[in-house]
DNA sequence: CCCGAATTGTGAGACCAATTCATTATTCTC
DNA sequence: GAGAATAATGAATTGGTCTCACAATTCGGG
């Protein structure tokens, strides 16, 4: 039951150079070292292995039946093993990477998507996801490495994670044409006694609407509803089940869908920011760099709309 | 473009333990090494990589995108390098190895087929072949490890090459039932002349008819037919277009089958020795003697028969 | 918040193994 | 059988990996 105890890549590649080359010698010059070296290694290898890999017998140094295993594990295994070298070199030049990102809110699956249908064509081999059950404590989850990108709009002094601005964006009122409150031009956080208001299923203080504007008026709405789908949120609307708040680019994207009305959040709107947040580590990667580029320019494209 | 010029199993073994164990420490206890040495060892690799392997940052020290990527490596390559050593291992024990035959002369199919049936049974490792092209410089072909096992009837002196006993066998004249010469009690050299003789399409020295009547007696036949098969031989002199001399094994075998008479040569016959020539250095090996010994039990089979 | 336990990193030196150089021993070819 | 080509051997050197001892870090809990 004594296996090759010493076995290593150095083995496998002489083997399979004596092989192709025909020779100790000209195998040695093949792999830039002696033939004296070849010499003792086949030599040691045989002397671990208790059998001989080579006949040499015939003046063309061949390979035994052992051997021969062994020249067919080197041609199973030095591809595989430059492959990964491949992959690994270009992980480390960022040709290749990671893009796990977490969203904050679920309204960034909006414009999130054309962007990483974007970049998943120059960037194929960057391995993309996204992971929305990390909408809480998404930047732990950034720093330790979980995800790479964090879409947010709270930026926060974290050791090692750069918050970079992505857009701005409005946070605003959206009712049925219905809804009594679609008659002001704007509206106030009182507007929102006695209403219904629907929301993302997320903690408050994730909502521009509580963060921004309720709860410092100390109001609160008659009823919350929460809702996972925007397109749904949209539709409760229309049809007067309550009232919302939505960035201004998720409703322009969906306008032409239903019977609502939008009206700024108080006389000069309330307006947010949204950040990627990243790893300092990881600002500097092309890919990274390209992803925040193309999130711009669809954020423009939104905001055109 | 810069690789990994340093990578070894030990590398990715210790990559595999560490993610296993999740910890160097665990890791280095399953390796048997102090926890150090995977400390140095991981800091060469990434100091050569130039990328991170791991992540310190959190308890459990996880591994980084370029550290997944050589542990996908490690579980692809190890497994294999495992089943090589196994196989490996059976051939330095004898449990697998090579057994490629060539024969000298084409009756011994007759008897190496149910020989080899029976052997492939027990020796599944064993990589079984008839090399029939060979007939000729056999045994330097055995010498030079082309084949294993030369079955032949002319034991020679030579230098790491054993001849071992298989059985005897009588060389006999076979015509058919109508030729004059069936009326003989046994047949000699003489009888031979105006003779059409039907031969395998080997060289005389080679035939036994020749090696140990004709050539010694001087006698030559009036023609020679030289045929492949022993089936065709058999039908040949069955519709009496010449005789023959085959051993008694072959006749017996598929005597039932036309019409033919058998003679002893000479008034005592001729009997002859089949031998197993092999190398010294695989008469110890199990497989070796097992189909030696399935050899000599079919061919008392032919001779009950 | 600091302490102790657990874990990981670092530096120096020992040790082992692979390489090279020089030479001898084979084997093939003419 | 001589000479060329190829492989094997031996001794010395080098380089790398390991161990040991200790410093640095991180984590959980009172």
């Amino acid at each position: 039951m004594s296996f090759i105890v010493h076995l290593e890549f150095r083995h496998l590649r002489t083997v399979k150079a004596i092989h192709d080359c025909g020779g100790l010698a000209r195998a040695a010059d093949q792999l830039n070292i002696t033939q004296s070296a070849l010499s003792h290694q086949i030599k040691g290898l045989e002397e671990q292995a208790g059998v001989e890999l080579f006949l040499r017998r015939s003046k063309p140094m061949r390979l035994s039946a052992a051997g021969l295993r062994l020249l067919r594990l080197a041609e199973q295994v030095l591809p595989q093993v430059e492959a990964a070298q491949d992959e690994f070199s270009a992980l480390r030049d960022g040709r290749a990477g990671r893009m796990h990102i977490a969203i904050e809110g679920h309204a960034c699956f909006e414009w999130l998507f054309p962007v990483l249908e974007g970049f998943r064509k120059d960037w194929g081999d960057v391995d993309v996801d996204i992971r929305p059950g990390l909408a809480f404590d998404a930047l732990p989850a950034l720093a330790r490495e979980d995800v790479d990108l964090v879409v947010s709009s709270d930026p926060e002094d974290l050791p090692g994670i750069s918050f970079i601005e992505l857009f701005d964006y409005n946070a605003v009122f959206v009712a049925s044409a219905q809804h009594p409150l679609a008659e002001k031009d704007f509206i106030e956080a009182r507007d929102f006694r006695g209403q219904t208001l629907i929301t993302y299923p997320v903690e408050r203080a994730r909502l521009d609407v509580f963060s921004q504007l309720l709860i410092s008026a100390g109001v609160e709405p008659a009823a919350l509803r929460q809702v996972e789908l925007t397109a749904v949120i949209l539709l409760l609307v229309a049809s007067n089940r309550g009232v919302s708040v939505l960035p201004d680019w998720v409703v322009r994207e969906v306008k032409y869908s239903s019977d609502y009305v939008t009206r700024p959040l108080t006389e000069n709107g309330i307006t947010r920011r949204l950040y990627a947040a990243i790893r300092e580590t990881d600002r500097d990667k092309p890919y990274m760099q390209r992803l925040i580029e193309l999130a711009r320019i669809e954020a423009r494209k939104l905001q055109a709309a």
